[in-house]
RNA sequence: GGGGAGAUACUCAAGCGGCCAACGAGGACAGACUGUAAAUCUGUUGGUGUACACCUUCACAGGUUCGAAUCCUGUUCUCCCCA
């Protein structure tokens, strides 16, 4: 049985707006609707998630998605919510980018599956031979300058506080990108477009253009900006984006991102991001309210998405690793594990090496700390020694601890840690 | 082109010529508490030595002074108003 698109939608908390007659249009027949994705890095983070998720809720719908990689509208830069003109990107950068965004998109979607296969097309195809006097007579003729300066995108950048005015190149994405759905739609017989909900705008115009140029119908529809409770920017850390490519990422780092999910955070999440049911995710709650800190829903998301994204393979390497790191392990416990393990479970953090003579000769702590590059000052050292922050293989030291060849691990590892979460490896040679 | 305001550490933002490594807020990091959370409390937040010390910093380059982030001159950049 074919789910109800719009009805799954909702009830995961990630319908915001579409236009009037879209259900309708989408309970008649098999449609084809595309998202765009902006192939500024050769890796899709988590915020891009979302727009896959919408997708493949929309091929499991019984539609036909497609993903529009926006190599031309790459080069100009979407004005929306941004205060400040955007770097260019060069041709080349774009088509790698986009070849490795496409792998990454395969992971989710069926691309082989009849009617119903997603696409990838790149608007870079019909805008390459597009010429500009072409453009502007075909399409700029169609739209008024009253018309764009009224959307919300442009609006902020040209008035408002923080206004920094914006190029005219950025001024014609609304136009360009409009153009990508009436093409579709001309060509493809594409009927919807969705996104963010900071893409209104834009896709609306998109359907204008196709309702003056052809007097055609086409739908839009949004899905809402993901917030996270402390109001920063979702899909962010301080260590910067979390993205889908494990060689960005690590899927260590990805399974720790998803389970440090606030509690009200988590309840969005594990609806959008995974293909859990309603009934599933009740009783999950259910259990999850019983016992807070067990966390039962972060655990089943990380779990969840991170075999999605990555295998399940890594899920297990990056369990085994959060036991190694959170759990109540010990020196000991270090001691035991094969030196695989230990070179698998601490293979994304930072590494720095230290010469056998002088370890064997007894390091002051202060210099194993600083030496390997692990805090950057000796002064900084002292202050986290004396915060009592700073473990050696699991277990706290102390201002005089002198490391020697005891200290290592396998002979030749010693393991720096401040904090809770910040690790450091010193290979000792 | 004319007039005005400004440039201080990650960000914002104080700063009578000496008591300024520089108030405060945010952020970040750590400790306690916890659930690898949230909230809260505490501490740290230029470098070297750690004791009061020393060194490098307040857009850049000079100057005045026993002494300058603080005064003067020039340079660069930013913003605002008028044409």
């Amino acid at each position: 049985m074919k789910k109800n698109f719009i009805e799954e939608l909702k009830w995961r908390r990630m319908l915001q707006d579409s236009m009037p007659g879209t259900e309708e249009q989408l309970a008649k027949e098999l449609t084809k609707g595309y998202i765009g994705f902006d192939p500024t890095a050769d890796s899709l983070g988590v915020g891009n998630l979302v727009q896959v998720m919408t997708l493949l809720h929309f091929q499991q719908a019984g539609h036909a998605p497609i993903a529009l990689i926006g190599g031309a509208t790459g080069m100009i830069g979407d004005p929306s919510g941004k205060s400040q003109e955007r770097n260019l990107l060069d041709e080349e950068l774009l088509l790698h980018n986009q070849a490795c965004q496409k792998k990454q998109l395969e992971r989710f979607l069926d691309f082989n599956c009849g009617s119903q296969s997603a696409t990838i097309v790149n608007n870079y195809d019909w805008f390459k031979n597009f010429g500009f006097l072409d453009f502007i007579r075909d399409v700029g003729k169609r739209l008024t300058v009253n018309y764009m300066m009224a959307k919300d995108s442009v609006k902020n950048r040209i008035s408002g506080d923080d206004r920094e005015g914006m190029s005219f190149t950025e001024f014609t994405y609304q136009l360009i990108q409009g153009y990508d759905f009436y093409f579709l739609w001309k060509n493809h017989g594409v009927m919807l477009q969705m996104g963010g909900s900071d893409q209104w705008g834009n896709i609306t115009t998109g359907t204008e253009l196709i309702r003056r140029m052809d007097g055609g119908t086409a739908f839009a529809l949004t899905t809402p900006l993901i917030k996270k409770a402390d109001g920063t920017k979702f899909g962010k850390t301080e260590g910067g984006n979390i993205w889908l490519d494990p060689k960005r990422t690590s899927p260590y780092k990805f399974y720790q991102f998803w389970l440090n999910a606030s509690d009200s955070d988590v309840e969005n999440y594990i609806r959008i991001f995974t293909l859990k049911n309603q009934e599933e995710i009740d009783a999950l709650e259910a259990e999850h309210r019983l016992d807070p800190g067990r966390r039962i829903l972060q655990k089943s998301l990380a779990e969840d998405i991170t075999v999605r994204v990555h295998s399940a393979d890594d899920l297990r390497a990056a369990q085994a690793a959060s036991e190694i790191l959170f759990g109540k392990s010990t020196e000991e416990d270090l001691k035991n594990i094969s030196e695989v393990d230990f070179l698998d479970i601490f293979e994304g953090v930072p590494k720095g090496v230290l010469s056998k003579s002088e370890f064997e000769a007894g390091l002051p702590i202060i210099e194993a700390l600083v030496k390997p590059g692990f805090l950057p000052s000796n002064g900084e050292a002292r202050r986290a020694l004396q915060e009592n922050s700073i473990s050696i293989n699991k277990a706290k030291v102390t201002l005089d601890t002198t490391l020697n060849v005891e200290h290592l691990l396998k002979g030749k590892y010693v393991l720096l840690q401040r904090g809770k979460k910040n690790y450091f490896v010193v290979t000792v040679e």
